[in-house]
DNA sequence: CTGTTAGCGCGTTCAC
DNA sequence: GTGAACGCGCTAACAG
């Protein structure tokens, strides 16, 4: 690959005007910028950002670590965080959490020693990420959804216990009273947030919510459907069911659908997190939908923010979500 | 952030004896190990791997280009990506094509410059991509799924055209004569292949296939609904469907329970791609599965083998797909 | 066993 | 309007 060098032997100029007529950074005749250019050109010349950032100690460049990828809610997050990124020119490592504590520290090392300007933070908030990240090196970090204790970043959150009220609201208001809650593992913050939502309501409304009514498993299809599955088992089962995750919530469609169970007639169903597959489940799924555009673009902006002006003061910031009500939830027979 | 230099410095050893006993690349004594080494943590040194990177010609980056980072599909392969190259000490920098030939030009080009060790292209095969890559730079390529006409790089296909045909061959032996496909836009290679192997089984079946019965339609759930709803208008509609994506199908099987068609009593559906969802929606999802996992260890390992070893000659190889057997398809009434 | 030194490709001061 | 030279942090060849 051709060197500044090269191009500037060959145009018959220093290296410093070839590098001047690149940047723009000082004047430069028109004769010699033309020329300069064409050669550029001819030699097919690209500079080497590697060696601009071991200068200006700037990569344009930064981590996302997110749980795991594959996830269509981190998969949509993560393709409006690349985005967003893009157009201020930025490029986007792409890290897997989920494997572990032990993948995780490899991955931060990893970051750091690329010199990522920023890393953008997803949390699962399991309790094996407690630790990793206390002792973090100076580099700007904006958690999403979820803080870290005892971690210096920039904060955004989607309000998750608003949500699961919300949720909750919705399913009250169309006259529900005996209805169940199917939660991801109860060590992850994020269902323990939608969960105490969804209680605050019940308990406002003088409703009760025996602990059998609320089910965890795993935070997959496969886990919703074995939720489901074990709740319509019940000879009084719920009439609704509020579901911590759309994932979870169309394995419990899938199983109510199998055991002949008529969503919305015989029992309505919300979700979380309105991923694109919502939409088209059968029933279209109603469901809280975080404002994950939003979320990744002011991510980006913060951050970008605090790469460029360095030490403002660390801020929290909450989005609020929104119901979707679609065709899953109906009026208590 | 620590330099080697002021480790050395605090060590009272030289810049290259700290090197050493970083990459243990020559003896040093114990002694001046164990003190370097104990510098290094309470320095909260870690090495730069620009420096590197400039020094080596080699950043352990690959650049990873795909249409859409969040259609499950290509999150599915993605991950899988990235949990290969990760263990093989590589990291992934994400870009998303869609948005057009500018925006993809721009990737090209920012990927250059940060002088990324390889490519993983999936293309679209849409029509805005033939001409860029051709002026490639000397970056190894794999291309997935899909071979740009004059790009030099190592290639891994799906079996595509098989999928299709295999498809067909179920429905067909299952009793269906009148089967329509439901397909993305026609100018997509994806597509034209996958039509090409259903229309292949349909023929050496002696069934013809009235133009009516195949609709192209957008490459999503909203497309397939779309499609799926003019379908069944038809007086007499048909009695088996083949789709071309599972995003599409998903959608297509909502058209239908919308419209109290009931799968596959009614009707029978296949998709292809077996994301996640497939598994399940309502009913679940018969599809073509391509090998996700294995196509992207496979790309990674000959991509990594070409960075390491340069020039060996150009491969391609195809992968089997197999057909899934899950609940949307049955015995013709 | 350890130190000195010359680049890697670029941006930037300083001098002309 | 242009060029020479230094240094960013690190590796490797060469001395000792």
């Amino acid at each position: 690959m051709a060197t500044m060098k090269q191009v500037a032997e060959r145009a018959g100029v220093s290296i410093s005007t070839v590098s001047h007529v690149i940047n723009n950074t000082r004047v430069v005749s028109d004769d010699v910028r033309r020329r300069v250019l064409g050669i550029i050109d001819e030699m097919r010349y690209i500079p080497s950002a590697v060696a601009r950032s071991l200068k200006n100690d700037k990569t344009h460049t930064i981590g996302v670590l997110v749980p795991n990828s594959s996830n269509p809610y981190f998969a949509e997050l993560i393709r409006w965080i690349e985005d967003a990124a893009f157009e201020l020119g930025y490029n986007i490592i792409l890290c897997n959490a989920h494997g572990g504590a032990q993948k995780q520290t490899a991955y931060l090392r990893l970051l750091m020693e690329k010199r990522i300007d920023g890393l953008v933070l997803v949390a699962s908030g399991a309790d094996d990420e407690q630790d990793l990240l206390v002792r973090h090196e100076a580099v700007p970090i904006v958690q999403l959804e979820r803080a870290l204790p005892g971690l210096d970043a920039d904060l955004i959150l989607a309000g998750q216990e608003e949500g699961g009220h919300a949720a909750a609201r919705h399913l009250i208001e169309l006259g529900h009273r005996d209805i169940a809650c199917v939660a991801g593992p109860a060590d992850l913050p994020r269902t323990r947030e939608r969960v105490g939502g969804f209680l605050r309501a019940m308990t406002e409304a003088g409703l009760t919510v025996p602990p059998v009514r609320i089910v965890h498993e795993e935070f997959t299809s496969a886990g919703g459907h074995a939720a489901f599955t074990r709740l319509l088992a019940d000879p009084h089962p719920p009439t609704a069911v509020f579901v911590t995750s759309d994932l979870m919530a169309l394995g419990g469609l899938c199983a109510a659908g199998v055991a002949g169970v008529r969503v919305p007639a015989q029992l309505s169903v919300v979700g979380y997190d309105d991923i694109a597959g919502a939409g088209y489940a059968l029933p279209p799924l109603t469901t809280v939908a975080p404002p994950k555009r939003a979320m990744a673009s002011l991510a980006i902006a913060r951050l970008i923010e605090r790469i460029r002006s360095g030490c403002v003061p660390l801020r929290s910031m909450a989005l609020p979500s929104t119901l979707v009500v679609r065709a899953s939830t109906a009026p208590l027979q």
